[in-house]
DNA sequence: ATTAGTGTACAATATTTTTTGTACGGAATG
DNA sequence: CATTCCGTACAAAAAATATTGTACACTAAT
């Protein structure tokens, strides 16, 4: 019986488990995560230790490679992070469970990569426009036309200026000042 | 040749645009926009008029179906308004042009989101959880694994609070303060 | 009312993305 | 130094997603 009990409180602790980690899933397809990446982080975020690939494999019944595939990503996003140390040869993986430091690592990183792609491609395209509106041979339709698209891009640079300055802010951890993060460093 | 170089003058115009759509269109997908989706915004971004389903359309060279499916994305998601009136029967659409405003709906929405739902999952864990641990058949053991968990919805619960009083600030257009939006309102 | 024409649902198709299996380079072990 | 075994690259297969075509409901004009 005690067996029976035990089997018992270990599916339903099972349960509850999986509808938090099938929310977090779903809440990570929201920003362009697979959802199996989302599966793995919210296993993970349970895991009370490090894991390894075998480890992964086995909870999600999925091949090693695809393993190996799904936990880059959760790296490169920062939602986990891969240990120095390895246990019996296995590298070890442990994610970020502090939900306010993974907010700013994922947001931090994803905001700058916009910021990146965008402020070069209005970078290069700034002086092209310019130089097509100083064209003496273009029409003035054409010239108001190009005029259009500068202040457009004019804007986009003043919004990514600010833009810059909002994930600076959200580094140094100005947002979380009200809640004191569970870690705090 | 006044033909010649206003040609040459739009053609330089249109790859200039396309460089940034393009821009603005992986920038999207990093959110989980289509591709699709965000070439569309990207069009109507520098369109300064509304534009019909069959513009799109011809745009975009694809099929007014799935210019019907991508604008109602983009709707969804805030980028672009749909207009009050019609045009010779046809429904209009205008890209939200102000990156500001753009932000502010795209996050709130997509944050409430997340707040919705993993409060939702998180509220109905606890008490079951709850139950769990208070339940005098589980071993020491069991308890022990359940109170873990119910430690780390706690902390969800805490951070999930603090993002929604910054949905909230974001909302107000706290974080606009020092730059002011074009649009004042 | 009748007609013309728009937007969308839905099934079929095309394309992209995810997943797997396998093979291999390279690091840890003996 | 040889051997074992881990992690990943890559091609093939499977699954998911995006796109199209068609049909139809519904709105707007006649």
């Amino acid at each position: 019986m005690s067996q029976k009990e035990g089997n018992y409180a270990t599916e339903q602790r099972g349960r509850i488990r999986q509808n938090i980690i099938d929310a977090i899933a779903e809440t990570m397809d929201l920003y362009g995560a697979t959802h199996s990446s989302g599966q793995l982080y919210g296993i993970m975020f349970f895991e009370d230790r490090p894991m390894t690939l075998d480890e992964m494999k086995i909870r999600m019944n999925m091949s090693k490679s695809n393993m190996s595939y799904a936990v880059r990503s959760l790296v490169e996003s920062q939602m986990v992070k891969k240990l120095e140390e390895k246990q019996e040869r296995k590298e070890l993986y442990a994610a970020e469970v502090d939900f306010f430091l993974a907010f700013q690592n994922f947001f931090t990183l994803k905001l700058q990569r916009e910021i990146n792609v965008m402020t070069e491609s209005i970078s290069k395209a700034l002086p092209e426009l310019t130089e097509l509106i100083l064209d003496q041979h273009i029409s003035d339709q054409e010239r108001n036309l190009a005029l259009q698209d500068l202040y457009k891009l004019r804007h986009g640079q003043t919004y990514y200026e600010w833009l810059q300055q909002f994930v600076n802010a959200l580094k140094r951890g100005e947002y979380f000042k009200d809640f004191s993060s569970p870690i705090d460093c």
